[in-house]
DNA sequence: GACTTGGAGGTACC
DNA sequence: ACTGGTACCTCCAAGTC
């Protein structure tokens, strides 16, 4: 039989001890179809120097009687080859070991332990990962395959099961996944206590509220079941009826699939929502994801953490924060209570409330599907493991997928001890930031390097297989610090050449993408930017296979030397550099603009491998502080404003979460009235009738909250912080408080009289729950003296202006001087 | 007891 | 623990006089 097949969900199975492949996908007429492939697990032997073949063989032939045995099952090594291989750039011969169960892959290991093998290795890479490589059988690349019918699965819920005979890539239309979302509400909050009161599911011309509560409305959304039981074995069938390629929820992998689980034994049904009949498997410890069989569960929150977050504006990662900004649509109002203390009519906006959530993960996830299927088709990873991978995870499985080309054997995973030694290093010398001249600039250019890191460590071929224990005939020396040098071979490495590529195709698609602008190239060309801007990271993170602290100190090394030469030479040239951090450099363009650009172009012919310099921008103007504490100019504090009008603000307060949102607004109001009109006349009247309406106790509780991260266990806080106080406070009121847990409070003035001599007490003893705080409760001295005083003192501080003295009624009569 | 200093903690920049 | 280092700033608590 002959069809044409694109992979989706992959998972293997034993059967007669042997391990199968399984991948769910779907044909060309979007039929739902499984293929099954026998697949032999395998790692390697890498043998030591000038081992005689005569060796090899004997080891070859003890390795080939190797067993173990278990209780489980009889696991043994099927075959041996021997192959010229690489490994860390050097030629080695080593001995492939096929083995009958990849997961006695450890136990078979352990065994072959021979003086003549120097390293085993790649038997800690998932096997789906190995079966991906070897038999290139791609995530979402269509392929025709010819196979047979396989119905050995009692019952398995698809259109069509084959057993692969033969398979070919070709080129198809781009396929779209059939996305369910869903959500749940439930009385309590801990997984499994409380009841589900709904379910909703949202799928394209399908939305759905499932509950058992009573329906006392005619709302053509909500289906009634009996109990929760009933409601959950409807949940089932709809997830088995409507034929969904991807299961996608918000905070799911923590919150709702456990649930759903938990309630399902409680009630003693079966969640058997998995295409085998099977209920949802959650993986052991702290990171829960939560599989079901032949459909891709996605938990949204965790993909758009670790790929969106450091791009969005919002405060948290909620639900509301990220929808509203990525799709532009809230969540409902709804307070969060008991059913039991719900009253009729309010159900009605229940119902709706739980609707909209599965709305919204549905936009989003529709929002989000060009991005994860471009890094699963990237990275050739399963949709489920790349919707929740970190970003040093997909780096590291993009060289594993791309070793092949080098015939490089992988290495191996670090374990704990190795772990721990190089966490205890400490950090090595980062990048140079320039120490600025507080004050008001006009003029300014802007010039950055393009990915300057991943430039870098192509362009100085940094590695850990290029890096070399001591100084060799034609290598690159680098000066990490006075008295350490280090050394890398001019003979490309795998990881330079592999990022020179990433770095390639990012241009290319970028290009692409301007020319044809489309979700999908724009996707495309976004996790090639990903994928380079981690590498460097990768380099020097601890858990990293081809971990090279080295690499990245020689990395950074070399990153401080280009940009401290380049600002010598725009300095030769007759411009005043002002501020630079790590990639860019900021100077006063007292020339045209033409003349800059000339500039730019000899620079770049200076520079090289593949570093480029460019130019970010011009600007009309830009301000530069002090630090708080001393007169010297602030680094990565700044604000400017380009030709159009448009600014733009980095590390003030403005820009920071834990400020109330008072001081960020009027500091920010400030700074756009200073770098529009050049001076800061209006800046200081505007501040002015502020500090009148803050004394007059005008201001909304709203613009008052502070808002802060627990980011530890509260038990484990060294000192009693603000925001650990009301933690514990809310806690004691029954509020869901964990790690991550954005905590809000508003300072109040002291009402215990713990006034010492005129100065108030501690913060902690004033910081209080938003909701109960009455408006104008607040204390007027802590938002003038801790947040808006600080948050504008150093901005007119530039213009000789003591903002300090302000609320004194004195310096009032000043500012009318002004 | 008032003032200084340093560390813990959080969040930004690149 | 889940990419790196650099930097600012607040609040508290210990140390100094």
């Amino acid at each position: 039989m002959k069809i044409k097949f694109i992979p989706i969900d992959y998972d293997y199975f034993d059967w007669n001890e042997r391990n199968f492949i399984k991948i769910v996908g779907r044909d060309e007429n979007n039929k739902r179809v499984c293929l099954i492939d026998e697949y032999t697990a395998s790692f390697w032997a890498i043998l030591k120097d000038d081992v005689s073949d005569k060796k090899i063989e004997d080891i070859r032939k003890k390795i080939e009687k190797i067993k173990a045995d278990s209780s489980l099952r009889n696991s043994s090594v099927v075959r041996t080859e021997l192959h010229n291989k690489k490994f860390l750039g050097k030629n080695v011969k080593a001995i492939k070991i096929f083995i009958t169960n990849y997961k006695d892959g450890h136990a078979i290991a352990d065994q072959i332990d021979f003086d003549e093998i120097e390293k085993r290795r790649e038997y800690d890479i998932n096997l789906i990962t190995k079966y991906i490589i070897e038999k290139k059988v791609k995530p979402l690349m269509w392929y025709e395959v010819e196979g047979e019918i396989f119905d050995k699965f009692g019952s398995y819920d698809a259109d069509i099961c084959l057993k692969i005979e033969r398979m070919k890539e070709i080129q198809e239309k781009e396929f779209f996944p059939k996305i369910m979302a869903y959500d749940i509400e439930t009385d309590k909050f801990e997984i499994g206590r409380g009841k589900i009161v709904m379910i909703s599911l949202v799928a394209k011309n399908f939305k759905k509220v499932l509950t058992w509560k009573k329906c006392p409305h005619n709302l053509d959304f909500v289906e009634c079941y009996k109990d929760e039981a009933e409601m959950l074995e409807a949940f089932v069938d709809y997830i088995q009826k409507e034929n969904i390629d991807v299961l996608a929820g918000y905070f799911s992998d923590n919150f709702d699939l456990p649930y759903l689980r938990a309630r399902a034994e409680k009630n003693g049904i079966k969640l058997s929502i998995g295409l085998d009949g099977s209920q949802p498997k959650l993986s052991k410890g702290n990171a829960i994801s939560a599989r079901i069989d032949g459909i891709v569960h996605i938990d949204l929150f965790k993909f758009i953490k670790t790929n969106y977050s450091q791009y969005l504006q919002s405060e948290t990662l909620s639900l509301n924060e990220v929808a509203s900004e990525l799709i532009g649509e809230k969540k409902l109002e709804w307070k969060h209570k008991h059913s039991s203390k719900i009253e009729k009519d309010e159900w009605i906006k229940y119902f709706e409330y739980n609707l909209q959530d599965s709305v919204l993960v549905y936009k989003l996830m529709e929002k989000s599907w060009p991005d994860i299927m471009e890094f699963s088709k990237i990275i050739r990873e399963p949709l489920f493991n790349v919707s929740r991978e970190s970003m040093s995870v997909h780096v590291e499985n993009y060289i594993i997928h791309n070793l092949e080309k080098f015939d490089e054997i992988a290495e191996k995973r670090p374990l704990n001890d190795e772990i721990l030694k190089r966490r205890m290093l400490g950090k090595y010398e980062g990048a140079f930031v320039f120490q600025p001249q507080p004050g008001l600039y006009e003029d300014i250019a802007f010039f950055d390097f393009t990915s300057m890191y991943s430039s870098v460590i192509v362009t100085y071929n940094l590695s850990l297989s290029t890096f070399l224990e001591k100084k060799e005939i034609n290598s690159t020396e680098v000066f990490l610090s006075e008295n350490h040098k280090v050394y890398f071979a001019k003979e490309k490495g795998f990881f330079p050449v592999m990022l020179e590529e990433i770095i390639k195709k990012r241009k290319q698609y970028k290009k692409e993408y301007k020319e044809n602008q489309n979700a999908i190239l724009k996707a495309r060309s976004n996790a090639f930017k990903l994928l380079a801007n981690a590498s460097y990271g990768y380099l020097g993170f601890f858990g990293a296979r081809y971990y090279c602290r080295e690499a990245a100190a020689s990395t950074a090394a070399l990153a401080r030397k280009s940009i401290l030469e380049t600002i010598e030479k725009i300095k030769k040239k007759g411009y005043k550099v002002i501020y630079s951090d790590t990639d860019s450099i900021a100077f006063l363009v007292n020339k045209t603009q033409k003349k800059i650009i000339e500039m730019l172009k000899e620079l770049n012919s200076e520079l090289p491998g593949i570093m480029e310099l460019d130019l970010e921008g011009f600007y009309k103007r830009g301000i530069w502080v002090s630090k708080r504490t001393t007169t010297e100019g602030a680094k990565k504090k700044y604000a400017l404003i380009d030709e159009d009008g448009k600014i733009k603000v980095r590390g003030f307060e403005t820009v920071r979460r834990d400020w109330c949102r008072l001081a960020k607004k009027v500091q920010n109001e400030i700074i756009s009235l200073i770098l529009k009109n050049g001076n800061e006349k209006k800046a200081l009247e505007y501040f002015n009738e502020i500090v009148k309406k803050v004394n007059k106790k005008e201001i909304e509780n709203d613009d008052l909250i502070i808002k802060t991260q627990l980011k530890k266990e509260i038990s484990s806080y060294a000192a009693s912080i603000p925001h650990v106080v009301v933690a514990k406070r809310m806690l004691e009121a029954g509020l869901p408080v964990r790690i991550g847990t954005l905590i809000e409070y508003i300072v109040v003035e002291d009402k215990q009289k713990n006034m010492k001599r005129g100065k108030p007490g501690l913060v902690r003893e004033r910081a209080e729950l938003p909701d109960r705080v009455a408006q104008g409760e607040y204390d007027v001295e802590y938002y003038l003296n801790n947040q808006l005083i600080p948050a504008v003192e150093n901005i007119f501080e530039v213009f000789n202006v003591d903002v300090k003295s302000l609320k004194d009624g004195k310096t009032q009569k000043k500012i009318s001087e002004f």
